[in-house]
DNA sequence: TTGCCTTATACCCCAATGGGGTATATAATA
DNA sequence: TATTATATACCCCATTGGGGTATAAGGCAA
């Protein structure tokens, strides 16, 4: 399979479960942490290499290789965490200087 | 030993390895990340249940258990996650929610 | 009272991950 | 030229993430 079909698929799989979340009556907002996450396109918005990366949000610079390598895939507490950094890498900087 | 005394060890050893990144003049500043980081507390003082906490941040709760119960002790990238969020919640909330 | 739901502790289990070591190659920089 | 930074690519293994299940206690509604 494609990586393009793969992720046409992956999308519409979390549509259902985010769905399928919501029918279900749970209380609490579920906050929606992708399954798959392309760490080597943030890394490169944020025009960095590998261990700027690294040093500036916490990451040991071996497992920033492997997950860019495929050779891991980031558990949920990273891909969580990525996903923080993807959509506000500079408030995630912000906190962890102070 | 004493908790404390780890704690105070630690520290030490963290002020080493600091002031050592330092003099041997990297040029990236390092973020800090605890090697060691108490969950619960960072929790409780978001007044959140173990499960508000999981699904607001991304976490599964199984893995919050662990962490706080010290079965398992959170990996690096987690640590550098739970760091941002006992810095700074909101800003992750947003980010997450976005 | 009884029953239900939430929260929490406490086991077992195991594939997958995090992270270290080392070697090689290439581009940039001094 | 030599050196440094960046990246790929192996090996290795203790630790972790995450799932299953059982027990217990507190809150709340019927």
């Amino acid at each position: 399979m494609s990586s393009v079909s793969k992720s046409l698929l992956q999308g519409a799989q979390e549509a259902l479960d985010y769905a399928e979340g919501n029918t279900k009556g749970s209380k609490t907002r579920h906050v929606h942490v992708p399954k798959q996450i392309d760490v080597k396109s943030i890394r490169e918005t944020l025009h960095m290499s590998r261990s700027e990366f690294s040093s500036h949000f916490g990451f040991n610079p071996r497992t920033i290789e492997k997950w860019e390598q495929g050779v891991r895939q980031p558990d949920g507490s990273a891909r969580a965490y990525l996903t923080v950094i993807s959509k506000n890498p500079k408030a995630v900087e912000r906190a962890l200087k102070q």
